[in-house]
DNA sequence: GCCTCTTCTGTAACCGGTTACAGATAATAT
DNA sequence: ATATTATCTGTAACCGGTTACAGAAGAGGC
């Protein structure tokens, strides 16, 4: 490995001269910097990145942490903040934490002593005072439950209202809604958005939990059509919920959209692969990993911030779950 | 920031002394110990990774290679990847090449400055002679191209055979294969095992090529049954393909699998989520995954490797897109 | 009492960069 | 001619760990 004792050396300035050519700062002849240049082309030398790191106390890594990057929100996600970070000359640290505060702790401790420059987290298991310790710029992707911090959310209530309404409006009088977990704050605001709805239009509704996955959704489905034959509308909480929904519906021997509409949340490409195809509330997923990790480089290269809190629109996607025609079947 | 020399000073010894209790070498007395315990603890020190890096040229941190994470194929392999990494302490650094191979030098002129200690490759655009110019611990995963890099693939020519074999013994008689880029080794294999297969048993069949997503595999769909509207069975090299075949006959009003039947490869839960549900060919990815980070883990740990490439069995997974009687239609 | 060996400890150099500081030279102002 | 400033350069300290080395103290053998 070539170090800039070699550069100096093989250029016969000193180390302090071939510092300031690299960093183009201080006076430097034009002499020297040619033989220096030159030194550092002849030997390929590349400068250390862990020496200006443990000078600087920065190391141009930013961690992203995410509960679980096989869920399929999650890779679109991370590679938005990658190609950002990526332009910026930042490297990315994907941690998963399985939404485990032990898990998460361990990461957030290993990526400090790292002087990683700063986080973006997708998850939050620990309270806002562990995080506020660690003294590095903070984003909130998707998850937000903290004025302070720099947030980036997608409307989730208003998006939750409009799936509501869509079903409403395409014919369904008994809706179910299949909602994520109590602790999770966008599940909550879909959740609200619902309730709003069909409290509102006076439209009958019962509500179950699940989790993220499509095991968990297919059995509340199957639970939830046994004590409730007659629901026509199904509104899931995420699109791989909507996608345990289609399955336990077609063992039940029902049909989508005839029978019962479903709309799910989130507009993964999963949705479009499926058949019939998903109508979802669509969210700006790789817009939203763009965004957060503008803003945390901003907040890393000391810039101001102009906004503290994107909420991003979310828009209705038709496809093949929801009914054409408003009054197919009444 | 709490150092060295804090908890020295605190504990009323030498940085030498903190240095000792901490790694365990050296000789250190009892009361030493104790008091250089109890200073650690009261200032809550956590060594800095960095300067310890600077020192050991190793940085406890490993390169995954991938070409794109939202490809629903690489976040289960990352996951393993880092579950094991974990375990050993090891942070993993995921890296979207996009088979640019100016992005992958990159990447790696980058991963080598910060004394990555290894580097999984799940992509190869360089050359081997690139990779071995690095001079750290490699291990190809889902792609081989050379003797000497210890490998990790799972037997694709193997499940290739067997995937067309299903559909000849289900019944289809005249196969489409829907193969991967030509510069991609796997879909090679797999192309080749579906050529042995379809020529042994005099099959009527025919190849065309298509990007590993669902959008170009749509489009060489609807091209392919524009040609030959008699193809009763389709082999596509990847799950996602797969996904695009449906939804390309799918418009063209055919019926899987009665009227032709499909069998994709990976075994990706997407296969599960799709109606009807995938027949694939399954490769153990999470497997693989594990088993490329510890064989890369016991490189950097100058254990010896028993075994240089791991080839692991493919199963057959069925699903819905074949037929469960094999003369249903003649 | 003297020598050897083990145990224990601190000083200082080192990893590979960055930069404060001081010293040297050249250019410009007075 | 002298003062002032701008330009240029190298030495050495520093970031926060690790460890070679040397020195001190105590135990045990002769």
């Amino acid at each position: 490995m070539t170090t800039i004792r070699d550069v100096a050396k093989c250029a016969e300035v000193s180390v302090a001269t071939v510092s300031r050519v690299m960093n183009k700062n201080g006076y430097v002849s034009k002499e020297a910097e040619e033989a220096v240049l030159k030194a550092i082309k002849d030997l390929n030398y590349k400068p250390n990145s862990v020496a200006r790191s443990l000078y600087h106390k920065t190391s141009k890594m930013i961690g992203l942490l995410i509960p679980d990057i096989s869920n399929p929100f999650f890779p679109e996600l991370a590679r938005a903040v990658e190609d950002v970070a990526l332009t910026y000359g930042y490297t990315v640290v994907i941690c998963n934490t399985d939404d485990d505060s032990d898990k998460e702790r361990h990461y957030i401790d290993a990526l400090k002593q790292k002087y990683v420059d700063g986080l973006i987290l997708a998850t939050n298991q620990l309270t806002m005072e562990d995080y506020h310790d660690l003294n590095i710029p903070l984003v909130m992707l998707d998850r937000s439950n903290n004025q302070s911090t720099p947030t980036v959310v997608s409307k989730n209530f208003e998006g939750a209202k409009e799936a509501t309404e869509l079903l409403i409006s395409k014919g369904s009088r008994f809706i179910a809604h299949i909602r994520g977990p109590y602790q999770v704050k966008t599940a909550d605001d879909r959740y609200l958005g619902f309730k709003e709805v069909v409290e509102d239009r006076g439209i009958a509704h019962v509500v179950v939990e699940a989790e993220f996955n499509i095991k968990s959704s297919k059995q509340v489905t199957q639970e939830l059509f046994d004590r409730y034959p007659t629901i026509d509308g199904i509104f899931a909480s995420s699109d791989v919920m909507a996608a345990g929904v289609m399955k336990a519906t077609k063992q039940l021997g029902k049909r989508i959209p005839e029978d019962v509409q479903l709309i799910g949340f989130d507009g993964i490409p999963l949705g479009e692969m499926l058949i019939p195809s998903l109508t979802t509330v669509t969210q700006p997923i790789y817009k939203m990993g763009t965004i957060a990790a503008r803003l945390l480089i901003k907040q890393i290269e000391k810039q101001p911030l102009d906004i503290m809190k994107y909420e991003l629109e979310t828009k209705i996607t038709l496809g093949e779950t929801t009914r054409s025609d408003s009054f197919a079947k009444t």
